[in-house]
DNA sequence: TAGCTTTGATGCTATAAAACATACACGACA
DNA sequence: TGTCGTGTATGTTTTATAGCATCAAAGCTA
């Protein structure tokens, strides 16, 4: 089910990709830097305080990228999709990882050698800017992200992380299902609050119709409502 | 008394300047795209929602970023000491402004022209190198900021951004004087507090012999007794 | 299929921190 | 010299949310 071979193709000729911009002798090359790796659901791609091991592309599946806080309570950084990039952040920094990665789900992850990236990608001024875009927007919604999660009250910081995970996986083919199934306990180390709160409030939502639950799949049926809560509530 | 004339050599001559590893080429270039202004005590510089004007450098004097959240509470994202970049990071994403910055004293800010950063300096690979390597150490900081801002009790938080203050600013020729007056406002709006309770919990420092207050002076009497507060408390 | 573990749901209690209310110190300015 | 405004200090009340306990449902595994 899992499509590798598609997968190594799919990291140069997609425009998705960070790499489709490289020039062909680049591409080239960088066959000779790049390993595949299969993980299951629930497995570690890497932890907090590790050296990177080179630059992930995950080519399939769904990855949490969290960090573990006061008491070991976990806090949900970001979210990872196909195509996107994930521990760039300690390789670029030339710093150890400060968070760790877990797949949501069976996935497959492509490693590009440090020395291509140094020697060869960032060589291009291309890259590096596409590079530095990057940085500079995660930077922006990781502040953007830091103040609405210390200031917004448990409902509001839920709706928006509803909201996020729209914006990121989108819908199942209904429209209305959000693409990603999260645990509830997951859903709250998003949101930054208690599993208990998180289970409360989702339960509120649905009693208000902004949204249905069915076990793990949540469909969202008021967009523009929740939309408000996350601004005002 | 604020040296403009210094402060233009200062910009390439001094190694802790990002365009000293400019070649002479480039340097030259860049003195005709270089404008410089001076800021009294609390003036803005840029508000959160404009379109950068240009690349700022902070020659003198210093400048706190700040987000307003819900119900105009701000909360103050990093603060930035001379030779420091400020609003980079909208530039650099091609966005608006997330944030607003004002100065704390009396300051002087350089402005490189938006034509000289894309079209000289982030052509040169070291330079684009030394901007990703920033933007990715901000991140990697505001990642973790995000963390403990949520998760940390009062205590923990004031503790943490008075050694932040340390850090940044450092000591007077005493060795213990903070070198930084902020109100109490604007230390309540760096560690995710009301002013109420970061004026108490400032006092409970002092009475606690960890720190000593006179006024908007604090001097830090057992730095790591602060680390332990910062780290359990 | 039974027994065990994990996850989800819900009520109750405790508590950290916000919100509010005064009061005081200090400088500016008439 | 008095009055006003601003920043600082401190006590009291209120509230959001964490923490805990219990129970039900759903998945696993033997």
């Amino acid at each position: 089910m899992l499509s590798t071979e598609l997968g190594l193709r799919d990291i140069v000729e997609n425009p998705k990709s960070i790499f489709y911009l490289l020039n062909q002798d680049e591409k080239d090359e960088l066959q000779h830097h790049i390993s595949i790796s299969h993980y299951k659901r629930n497995e570690f791609v890497f932890k907090e305080g590790e050296k990177p091991g080179g630059f992930l592309l995950l080519i399939e599946g769904k990855v949490k990228i969290f960090k573990e806080g006061v008491g070991g309570r976990e806090q949900i950084i970001r979210m990872a999709k196909p195509l996107g990039i994930i521990g760039h952040r300690a390789l670029l920094g030339e710093e150890n990882h400060i968070a760790s990665a877990v797949t949501l789900e069976e996935s497959v992850i492509c490693t590009i050698s440090l020395d291509f990236i140094f020697n060869y990608a960032l060589k291009n001024s291309d890259f590096s800017l596409v590079i530095i875009q990057k940085l500079a927007k995660e930077l922006g919604f990781s502040n953007v992200r830091m103040v609405t999660l210390t200031q917004k009250h448990i409902r509001g910081r839920l709706a928006e992380s509803l909201l996020l995970l729209k914006d990121k996986y989108n819908f199942e083919i209904d429209g209305t299902t959000l693409k990603v199934y999260l645990s509830r306990e997951d859903i709250a180390n998003l949101s930054n609050m208690t599993t208990s709160n998180a289970i409360r409030t989702l339960s509120t939502f649905a009693s208000e119709k902004v949204i249905a639950i069915d076990g793990r799949k949540i469909k969202i049926l008021d967009a523009n409502r929740l939309e408000r809560i996350s601004k005002l509530g």
